[in-house]
DNA sequence: AAAGGACTTGACTGATCAGTCAAGTCAGCT
DNA sequence: AGCTGACTTGACTGATCAGTCAAGTCCTTT
């Protein structure tokens, strides 16, 4: 009884793609069909509305394409600031990336759907919300290490966590917003200089 | 052949109203004409697409209600430090109201529009972008003064104030996306750190 | 008072929306 | 071989979407 085909998997990469690249309420359900290659009826096979399939797409996104990036990043072996800096380039190259594939930035993902359905669907908003939180778990464990081994100037590795996480959406939102990636090229140096500044006080 | 009615005013607080507490893609025409009390007809003929509306609308929003709140935020004979004070309160204070009204963080009106439609209608993405500018203009120039008369460590004043504009972009996202404005709380003291933090660097 | 134009009305398009359903097909198990 | 249940198909809802239009009303100007 396993599973005896990919439809579910294509119309789970097809929300992703069409989503990120568009909003959630401007991609409809038979545009993801189509996209996948799969009829309405199907559709509704594996999800029971187009918020479910949502939900289960950013998981699987998740899942699939951001947790090993994270865990090859943030790998503990590497330095604490260097780990920082990585996925500040990572970000800086996808958003790049994206924004020579499709002529424009797409921002973070789970932050554009969280921000656009967050006030009308709670489950949306609360997907959103936990896997911002999965990622910021490494950030956290890096400024731990980096506390340890005295080469990061930690105090609070939860709060300034938090206000790292706080500046890049931040950033992430503004490239979006000014449609250019250019606006996450320094991203490196502005995070280790917040980090600096952040622990006089 | 003065303005006979308030038509179109009534129009674009609607719109504003219910996009801001929703989103974009999910009020329609209908729902905005129900709320201003207008006809569809009427609508049409003050506006030739939903899109024109929106536009017009958060004009509208920044011209009567923004823009005389950073006026007086903003005013040049407080001290720019008590000036960058009042600006993070007005926005906790306004996010909290609007959260006890509505239930949840509505989050920057110009960030949340801009986000959803900017990768859709680029007359919407500009728009929120001129905006945002307008807004960044007020900081700036309180960096500028503090910066001439000692009272603030500033060097760069164009630099350090989109810095902290992208700092407040985050907060106010992920607030929404969190669903808390107590997130907002603290932000004075955040900002003076971040302000004082970039400095030396 | 008559004309003209700004505004209003409500009925109307055709497209598209999310979601349903009955009648299938097909693979694996007994 | 034949059963079972997962999956597929395509036609189908009824609601809602943005936008149109012709026939009005009502104020202002002359």
């Amino acid at each position: 009884m396993g599973r005896t085909s990919d439809t579910r998997e294509r119309l789970l990469a097809a929300a992703i793609d069409l989503i990120w690249a568009q909003s959630y309420g401007s991609v409809s359900v038979d545009q993801i069909c189509d996209q996948a290659g799969v009829k309405k009826g199907s559709f509704y096979h594996f999800f029971p509305s187009k918020i479910d399939l949502a939900v289960a797409a950013y998981e699987a996104h998740w899942n699939s394409e951001m947790q090993p990036v994270f865990e090859e990043i943030f790998r503990p072996d590497v330095a604490p600031r260097e780990r920082l800096l990585r996925w500040c380039e990572q970000i800086y190259l996808k958003q790049k990336e994206k924004f020579e594939a499709l002529g424009h930035v797409p921002g973070c993902p789970f932050c554009s759907v969280g921000a656009e359905m967050g006030t009308q669907s709670e489950r949306l908003r609360a997907k959103s919300e936990e896997l911002l939180e999965r990622g910021s778990f490494h950030l956290e464990r890096a400024l731990l290490d980096g506390k340890r081994d005295g080469s990061l100037p930690v105090t609070d590795s939860k709060l300034q966590a938090q206000s790292i996480g706080t500046f890049m959406l931040g950033a992430m939102l503004q490239a979006k917003l000014q449609n250019d990636p250019e606006v996450l090229r320094t991203l490196g140096p502005q995070v280790l200089g917040l980090l600096g500044a952040m622990t006089p006080a």
